[in-house]
DNA sequence: TTCAAATTAGAGTGGACACTCAAAGAGTCA
DNA sequence: TGACTCTTTGAGTGTCCACTCTAATTTGAA
């Protein structure tokens, strides 16, 4: 792949998969659909991917990768700036988001490769959360700090679960009130 | 169906539908595989099921309706009460509970009536929290302790769900955890 | 302009899926 | 026992899936 066709060509296609694993979920999404609304045949689709799973993948890393844009302020964030921007993720960026709470809070079920990755994204950001809190609550011993930070992790993730079943839910008043027992206990 | 046989066969299907749906999901749960788990023909299932999704719905239903075991307890229940018959059904039915987070939590996908009756069910859930929470914070008006419930009970499927990844979990430990925060506030 | 490489077209393949059906077998009555 | 219904059998059906292949077309560097 060196031609310019064929970079435009691999966008739509990434695009239109995106679009339905959004809307449809992994299983949901098929070669046809993604060349239908990618307006591509089979062959194309083949000629830049080796298989469906390496288009999901794709797909899938983009979104885990969005939804911490800006890894440099590592060591400075509160914990209402991560909450704050996992809200504003959620709600700028609504398809990567859909895709994000579809695979990798529910599960990748089959893919381990996705899995792993999900994994991975996971512990970093319980990690990222529970350094938060230990900058605001100096005294919380390292493991507590760790649980009570995938405790609220897990929540927002509950929470953020809900809107793909009610698209007008408030996450952001939910993710609030969340943020606001944390902080009224330590 | 009207003889033992018949009725004992369903009761092998259900199960075998049970123990693949919590294994594999909707998707991931066959005909074939159904089949045979059960020790059971295809002639054999449609005979009993007119459809896969009919066993399936079946499952669900039993899932959802064994959240909450005992309904008579309507307008008696503590919150704490609440949170501890979810862990409890989370830890003694491991494969129900599975699939009601599979299906119920993370949505039904494609069939309508399944969501519809998780939608109703949330709906039911939430009140259930939001009137104990009023019961024991008289003072909250209705339309916070509906937030607040709903917030509650969305993070408790958040933490339910992180079980499918890591089954060693300690689903009881977070969903207490949540509990003494939303204590804390009120 | 030439030409090899990249891209596209689109019919085709094999397999897995949910589901059907006719006939044989078993259960439950009188 | 006879007769009727329920149950099981298991090969078979059509559909949809991910994926392949060859030939035609387009690209862009020399």
């Amino acid at each position: 792949m060196r031609y310019k066709a064929g970079l435009e060509t691999r966008e739509r296609i990434l695009g239109a998969t995106r679009s339905l694993v959004a809307e449809n979920g992994l299983d949901g999404t098929t070669i046809k659909a993604i060349c239908q609304l990618a307006g591509v045949l089979p062959g194309s689709f083949y000629n830049l991917f080796a298989s469906k799973e390496q288009a999901i993948v794709t797909v899938v890393r983009e979104a885990i990768d969005a939804v911490d844009p800006d890894p440099d302020h590592h060591g400075t964030d509160t914990l209402q700036d991560l909450v704050a921007a996992y809200v504003r993720f959620l709600e700028e960026s609504p398809e990567l988001s859909r895709v994000y709470i579809r695979i990798g809070v529910s599960g990748a079920g089959s893919s381990p490769e996705l899995t792993g990755r999900m994994v991975r994204h996971h512990q970093e950001r319980v990690g990222r959360f529970a350094a938060a809190m230990k900058r605001q609550s100096p005294y919380l011993s390292d493991s507590l700090a760790e649980r009570r930070a995938e405790t609220l992790v897990l929540a927002l993730n509950g929470i953020a679960l809900h809107r793909i079943i009610d698209p007008a839910f408030d996450v952001a008043w939910h993710a609030r009130a969340l943020l606001d027992d944390a902080a009224a206990v330590s």
